[in-house]
This record gives structure tokens, C-alpha cells and sequence, in this order.
DNA sequence: ACGCTGACGTAAC
DNA sequence: AGTTACGCCAGCG
């Protein structure tokens, strides 16, 4: 984990998500060691796009708001998206964010 | 080459 | 307790 490899963590962090779940930024900065971060990890989510295999719309902010829905192709594929696995969607906002919320740090566990 | 911005989050005032 | 500012790092003007 250094400085360009950052990037490539954030992104095999989002490879592992599981279907149906969800993670914030921040969770992902911490996980990395780097909560300070958060903001790059979402920026790495921007270079995700040209990468395949980046379920982007699995990462939301800590509150759980798709705040990176604009960066897809339409505004509205990120909630799609995530209501296709089984996500309840209200006003751009996960309902049972809570529940579905998947920390690395705890799941993975360093 | 330099500086601002940007899918966030926390600290400080 | 609400608001403002900053940190992180890389892409882009």
C-alpha cells in the first residue's frame, strides 16, 4: 500500500463487495489505513470507469447517498442498479443503509 | 509548470 | 450545535 497503489486497493476493496451490499468511501479509506482519504478513494471510483468489473454504484458516501450517480452513464443506472440486487432506494438515499453496509475493516479484517 | 477541482470525512472555531 | 476549513492525491484547465 503506497501512494500509487492506493488506487488499485480502492479497487479490489469494490471487487469485493458482495451483491446486495454496500460501502461508504470513508469505510474504504480506513480499511486502507488512509481515512483522511476518503476523497481520493472516491476519486480512484472517477478511474474505476474505465475499468470493468468496478461495481461503482455498490459505493456510496457515510450516508449512505448515491452521491456518485452522476458519474454514471445516466443518473438513474447507479439506483437501478442497486435496486436490481435487492436495494431499496428513496430519494437518492439507501433505505437499511445500516444493514446493507459491508466495512472491510470488519469483514476482511485487515 | 502551476493551481483548482473533485464520487468524502473529520477537525476546528 | 452549526458552519467553515482542511487533508488526501491525482486528474485536468
Amino acid at each position: 500500500m503506497k501512494h500509487n497503489d492506493f488506487f488499485n486497493s480502492v479497487f479490489d476493496v469494490v471487487k469485493l463487495i458482495p451483491k446486495g451490499r454496500v460501502t461508504s468511501y470513508g469505510a474504504i479509506a480506513t480499511y486502507l489505513g488512509a481515512k483522511k482519504s476518503s476523497r481520493t478513494v472516491g476519486y480512484a471510483m472517477n478511474a474505476s470507469h474505465s475499468i470493468p468489473g468496478i461495481p461503482a454504484h455498490r459505493v456510496v458516501n457515510r450516508f449512505g447517498m448515491l452521491t456518485g450517480k452522476i458519474h454514471f452513464d445516466t443518473p438513474y443506472r447507479m439506483q437501478e442498479l442497486l435496486e436490481s440486487e435487492g436495494i431499496r432506494i428513496e430519494k437518492d438515499i439507501i433505505v437499511n443503509f445500516d444493514e446493507l453496509f459491508w466495512d472491510p475493516t470488519f469483514e476482511l479484517e485487515l
